[in-house]
RNA sequence: GCCGAAGUGGUGGAAUUGGUAGACACGCUGGACUCAAAAUCCAGUGCUAGCAAUAGUGUGCGGGUUCGAGUCCCGCCUUCGGUACCA
């Protein structure tokens, strides 16, 4: 009887599926217990093995769980609107909801493959009209709320508008970008559209005009967890600063509970602290200085307020709103000249010159309110508009940054924190002793800090205040595929909010997926659409990814409900999320966007926890190798092919190598080489092959690589193009750089889960990747281990089965044989719970060993071990769970329990050390005293031969442990 | 620069609280079975010396604490991830 996967896996894939096995209902005697895995975006290139990861680890310890006597939640789900449908359509005209169709349908038979337990009649599709008619009701909540900081809760518009009615707004505490007061009787006597105006600037979901990333090539703006280093994130296009009206969230509102709120969190310290550093939370005061003859203030934010008297200029955002009226008409000339300069420069150039310092005095001053000295303001790029105030004042002798503009510019320095105490240290410790600082001078800069603050309030010239980094979500992206806002304007263009009962707002049919002119959205095309309800015109924008995920979490509870996003018994009884596993590179977007939406939804009273995700495992990226050679090319305008070159040690005679193939890419020049020629990195897909030990790659074995399999892929096959070096046998060769890489289609090394199923079973797949190494290290895919569990499967399965066919027996197991089952029960029970299944499998293959050497075939052994396998295995178990004779699902069962009396072990191994050095191991009974054990060890030859004529000074016994003598000669 | 994680055989990795470093696998070497191969099984395998017993040495580097350090402390180096004119 032979292990054959493939009959198995078919037959219980499809048994599992007509008896409804992974079904869970939304009540339960049961406790409950919600495993969630990031539900992924369907993209055509399907799951490569770097994706399952995280699944089978969620899957293994869901269905642990579920063997526990918990009652279980595990869904699964698709983030479906975005960016790659759209482009897609774009190119080819199929609308993305057909081409997101077929990837999903694709993506399903995938992970049904893998043997998921998910429970998929709660499957959740952001791009369904019935799921996003609640994302779109959850972004009206937004819009008709607000952020009031006496309770530290949302609270409903109408309750403002009432407040505003009676008081205007100065007496209210609310997070806004109101930057204006007025009173009652200002409220009542404005337009509706001056109204609507006011209150965008409290809405949790408003509309403002500001400066966004604006991606041209993908014709959108992006958040700014959307763009990496001045490119998108998707697609590598680049962005640029663009002032323009747009949607936004309120998310700074929840500033202060997301971060605090990290503390209640079981997630890694990495991931924290990356949240945290994204919250960017600095205290210091906002303070403001006279501006000479001007009736305005200057508003600025410090975090070093004691250094007010080491303040020798002002710095302003060029893009600061007072800029036009402080401006001297001497420097006009030369402050619209540099606001052109800094718009004509798009976000890559500023990020590539950030040592780069430009300026332009504006010709205004300010007064310093201690000492009634003139400052001169300044425009500076190295200050940003939606940071702070948009303003500082600038410190050259206490900070790096001001220093560098000072010199550049010829400003004043004035020394005012002495910082000789303390060597090495910099602004940031905050240490060292005021001078040069009139009332602060000798004290300690911590002390400062707060005396400062005291007198500020005090004087009425500032006050304390927290800054963060975090900035307001960008909400409007200007494409098709996403959810339309239902929001329509007026004909003053004001907003009104469409009735619930008008929810789903479906998208139109389009024909044509190109943005429209005007940096709109395709979606204004569909006029018809547009003008749907008389008298308004449609928001013509769609929301953006992270819309549909910010909230799926909670679907899935009660995922076909049309009457809420959920049911309130429903949400009661799975309450949050207890185990969400998935990838670093939500760190700071989605986690941070969710959690946001939850404790927005819990301030209105829908959902009973805090924060969504207790406890968080970042399951490593599965990386491929990529095998690189170096290439040489000719850098542009080179005058000289006639020279020679030394490269890794070896002459290379430039003018052999064919210079019109070679690729120009602005890499830096290496080593020895400048000016003239260059070397690139050239892949060279699946070259493994034919590399000898030391990765080298030889002519010969090149040109079979070549025509075997490089022809295929594009590569060079100018031999002169290489690097070739000759070995102390004449043979000319290369050296391929081997190094890790994200697997991608356009890399040509992703690997297809499928073949690997398809080849050693899911059992083995899923089994395979746990043993690679611990969850949340990333690791590269390499198939040269997965016999070894391949192995360990049929060696199980061999357990059962005699030549002649099933051999399990009835007789009673022998002692050994029960403490090799209940080590393996301990073992595996608390590496599930640490999340450690590398070493759970490694538990697995001794156990198998073993029962194999003493040839167990027990069934009372064999019937636990299949059941506590069976998060891991679950077709091999199942079907030997039917062949013991059970005729419920091996996923039913109960797990073992285990029993320490087993383990209990008459005698120890010690072993002796001398002096920390082992030198004999020695088996003594467990009911020694330490003394008796001593006595012993000392009687040892081994031992003897390192004690005998040296002074015995101590002798340290740790009991079931070891033995250590320390002598001295 | 700052924040975070990590460096262990030829390879992936194990060692959970300071207590036998290298579990479990891969690979490699030798052997059995076979006409042969695959599969399977057995033995060996950190490095150095030695036929061997054995000895020395060994967890990125340099110090320290300790009877005992991969693990703790101090100072470095390297790699990866995040982030950056954040006032």
């Amino acid at each position: 009887m032979h292990y054959h996967p493939e009959n198995i896996e078919s037959k219980w894939r499809k048994n599992w599926v007509d008896t409804q096995l992974y079904k869970v209902d939304n009540s339960s005697d049961k406790q409950k217990f919600y495993v969630l895995d990031m539900f992924p975006y369907p993209s055509g290139a399907g799951l490569h093995v770097g994706h399952p990861l995280g699944y089978i680890a969620s899957d293994i310890f869901s269905r642990y769980k579920r063997l526990k006597g918990f009652n279980v939640l595990h869904p699964m789900g698709y983030d479906a609107f975005g960016l790659p449908a759209e482009q897609y359509a774009i190119q080819t005209g199929v609308h993305p909801a057909v081409s997101t169709d077929e990837n999903i349908k694709r993506y399903r038979e995938q992970l049904d493959n893998i043997g998921f337990c998910y429970d998929w009649s709660r499957e959740v599709k952001t791009s369904a009209p019935s799921y996003y008619k609640w994302t779109q009701w959850i972004f009206l909540q937004l819009y008709s709320h607000y952020y009031d900081l006496t309770s530290d809760k949302a609270m409903p518009i109408d309750h403002l508008i009432a407040v505003f009615a009676q008081d205007g707004n100065k007496t209210i505490k609310a997070a806004n970008s109101q930057e204006s007061t007025f009173t009652a009787s200002d409220w009542q006597g404005m337009s509706a559209k001056q109204k609507d105006d006011v209150l965008m600037n409290y809405r949790l979901a408003y509309r403002k005009t500001g400066y966004v990333n604006w991606c041209e090539a993908l014709g959108t703006v992006l958040a700014n967890d959307e763009v990496k280093d001045g490119f998108s994130e998707r697609g590598g296009h680049p962005v640029e600063k663009k002032a323009m009206m747009q949607w936004s969230l309120r998310i700074t509102a929840y500033a202060e509970r997301l971060l605090n709120d990290l503390d209640t969190l079981e997630w890694s310290d990495a991931l924290k602290a990356m949240q945290r550093n994204w919250i960017g939370r600095s205290e210091g005061a906002q303070m403001f200085f006279d501006i000479v003859g001007h009736d305005q203030k200057l508003e600025i934010f410090t975090t070093r307020p004691d250094t007010i008297f080491g303040a020798t200029y002002m710095v302003l955002a060029p893009e600061h709103d007072i800029v036009p009226q402080i401006t001297t008409n001497d420097q006009k000339e030369a402050v619209a000249n540099y606001i052109d300069y800094v718009g004509s420069r798009s976000e890559v150039d500023r990020m590539a010159e950030v040592k780069e310092v430009t300026g332009v005095f504006t010709g205004a001053y300010a007064i310093n309110p201690f000492n009634g000295k003139k400052i001169p303001i300044w425009l500076g790029e190295y200050v940003l508009k939606d940071y702070g105030t948009g303003a500082i004042m600038a410190v050259p002798s206490d900070d790096e940054r001001d220093q560098v503009f000072a010199k550049k510019f010829g400003l004043e320095i004035i020394d005012v924190v002495d910082k000789s105490d303390y060597p090495g240290a910099t602004l940031h410790d905050k240490l060292g002793k005021m001078v040069n600082s009139d009332f602060l001078n000798g004290i300690e800069v911590k002390d400062a800090i707060k005396a400062m603050l005291t007198k500020i309030e005090t004087q009425g010239i500032g006050s304390r205040k927290v800054n963060y980094k975090l900035r307001d979500a960008n909400y409007s992206r200007q494409r098709y595929w996403g959810e339309p806002f239902p929001i329509a304007y007026d004909s003053e263009g004001v907003a009104h909010a469409l009735d619930v009962d008008k929810l789903p707002l479906e998208l139109p049919e389009l024909e044509n997926f190109q943005p429209a002119s005007g940096g709109k959205s395709p979606v204004a095309r569909a006029e018809d659409w547009v003008n749907q309800f008389p008298g308004l015109a449609l928001e013509t924008d769609t929301m953006p990814g992270f819309a549909g995920s910010s909230w799926y979490f909670l679907r899935y509870m009660d995922a076909v409900n049309d009457q809420a996003f959920a049911s309130k018994e429903a949400i009661n009884y799975w309450q949050d999320v207890d185990l969400y596993v998935g990838g670093t590179e939500h760190a700071v977007g989605h986690l941070m966007y969710s959690r946001c939406w939850h404790k927005f939804l819990y301030d209105l009273g829908y959902v009973p926890t805090i924060e969504p995700f207790k406890k968080l495992i970042n399951q490593g990226m599965i990386t491929a190798y990529g095998y690189y050679v170096d290439f040489i090319y000719l850098e542009k305008n080179s005058p000289s092919l006639n020279e020679k070159a030394t490269i890794y040690g070896n002459q290379i005679d430039i003018i052999k190598h064919n210079v019109t193939s070679c690729i120009k890419h602005g890499f830096p020049l290496p080593l020895e080489l400048t000016g003239k020629i260059g070397i690139n990195q050239y892949r060279l897909p699946y070259v493994n092959e034919y590399l000898d030990g030391n990765n080298k790659l030889t002519k010969d074995a090149f040109l079979k690589y070549y025509d075997e399999i490089g022809v295929n892929y594009n590569i060079n096959n100018h031999l002169d193009n290489y690097i070739w070096v000759k070995d102390e046998n004449g043979e000319e060769y290369f050296t391929v750089n081997i190094v890790q890489e994200k697997m991608s289609k356009s890399k040509y090394n992703v690997q297809n889960p499928d073949e690997v199923v398809a080849k050693y079973g899911a059992d083995c797949f899923r089994m395979y990747e746990m043993f690679l190494g611990p969850i949340e290290q990333s690791k590269p895919w390499d198939t040269k281990g997965i016999d070894g569990v391949n192995r360990f499967l049929r060696k199980y399965w061999s357990l059962f089965f005699s030549e002649n066919g099933w051999n399990v027996s009835q007789v009673q197991p022998t002692a050994e044989e029960y403490k090799i089952l209940h080590t393996t029960i301990k073992k595996v029970t608390e590496d599930i719970e640490r999340f450690s299944f590398n070493t759970c499998v490694s538990a697995f293959m001794m156990c198998v060993n073993e029962l194999k050497r003493l040839e167990c075939n027990k069934k009372e052994i064999l019937s636990a071990l299949n059941v506590l396998l069976a998060p891991f295995a679950p077709f091999i178990t199942e079907e030997l769970n039917m062949m013991l004779g059970n005729d419920t699902s091996v996923h039913k069962a109960s797990y073992p329990i285990f029993e320490p009396s087993y383990l209990v072990q008459d005698t120890v191994d010690y072993p002796v050390c001398v002096n920390g050095k082992k030198r004999d191991i020695v088996a003594l009974s467990s009911k020694l005293t330490p003394k008796e054990i001593q006595d012993i060890a000392l009687t040892l030859d081994n031992v003897k031969k390192y004690v005998d004529g040296k002074d015995l000074q101590r002798v340290i016994v740790v009991p079931g442990k070891m033995i250590n003598l320390v002598v001295k000669e």
